[in-house]
DNA sequence: GTAACTGCAAAATATTTGCATCCTT
DNA sequence: AAGGATGCAAATATTTTGCAGTTAC
């Protein structure tokens, strides 16, 4: 894991570090959608709030992870699929949040729907947000 | 207007008050989403901080308006276009947000799609949020 | 009159910034 | 060695809570 952790780091031309180690490997275990909340807490008191702001915001200025829409004021991020380029995502998958469990999933299988949008408006971007109850929480 | 606020306010069993009747009011003239923020600057220095947030709470509750995920920790609130019922929103249409102006519509008359999504997953809800450029800001 | 709502003060949280120090390259 | 990254302190900003005074019904 250290391997990926630190091919991804450098191919985006970041420093390695021993916080951006572990926050991408926090996400590379998950494979799922962290807020900075939840970093902090699984990451243990190892390093400092401010750190895990600043290495989140370098990740998606990268294109390294993405942020997921909430509802709820605690932005989600999640790993890219194949590194989005610096500045462009395309972040086209539609994501899930549980309302029992709170896990947030990147459902890479289903590809966002074509929109009609009014004349004159034009899109750049569509997210997709499902909410629901996720398998494990199905009784 | 004023009747019209007054009967939503009276319909929702929710006393009229000064700050409901006026931050509903920018709602129904506005036609568009607002943030916690827009609404202590539309509103002049006239009422309190909490009273917004207590007054947003109290409206999402009933179903007055609804909550349109964002990326960028600021919750946007829009009107519900036929009061949803207590507790049961049918947010069912998509949202525009500009990223020139940062407006954010309901686009009432673009239905959300169907998603198939995977099996023992169920769905609840589901968010779409468009992101682009809007009429106006178009050159 | 009573229950509900508001405003103020203050606490609790969350986010941002500056700067000296330390680490990576 | 040089530039970038981190940690600490502190400044800001945001959200929540308690309570006393006020208002709606």
């Amino acid at each position: 894991m250290t391997t990926r952790v630190d091919d991804i780091l450098r191919r985006n031309s970041l420093s390695v570090t021993e916080s951006r180690k572990k926050i991408l490997g926090l996400f590379l275990n998950l494979h799922g959608a962290l807020a900075h909340g939840d970093i902090e807490k699984k990451a243990g008191e190892k390093f400092d709030r401010v750190t895990v702001y600043r290495t989140l915001q370098t990740f998606v200025e990268k294109g390294i992870i993405h942020t997921i829409p909430t509802t709820d004021n605690s932005i989600r991020y999640a790993l890219c699929k194949n590194n989005c380029s610096e500045g462009h995502h395309h972040d086209d998958h539609v994501h899930f949040i549980c309302l029992q469990c709170g896990a947030t999933l990147c459902l890479e299988d289903v590809a966002v729907p074509e929109i009609k949008i009014r004349k004159g408006f034009s899109i750049n971007e569509i997210e997709v947000v499902v909410k629901g109850i996720c398998l494990d929480c199905q009784q």
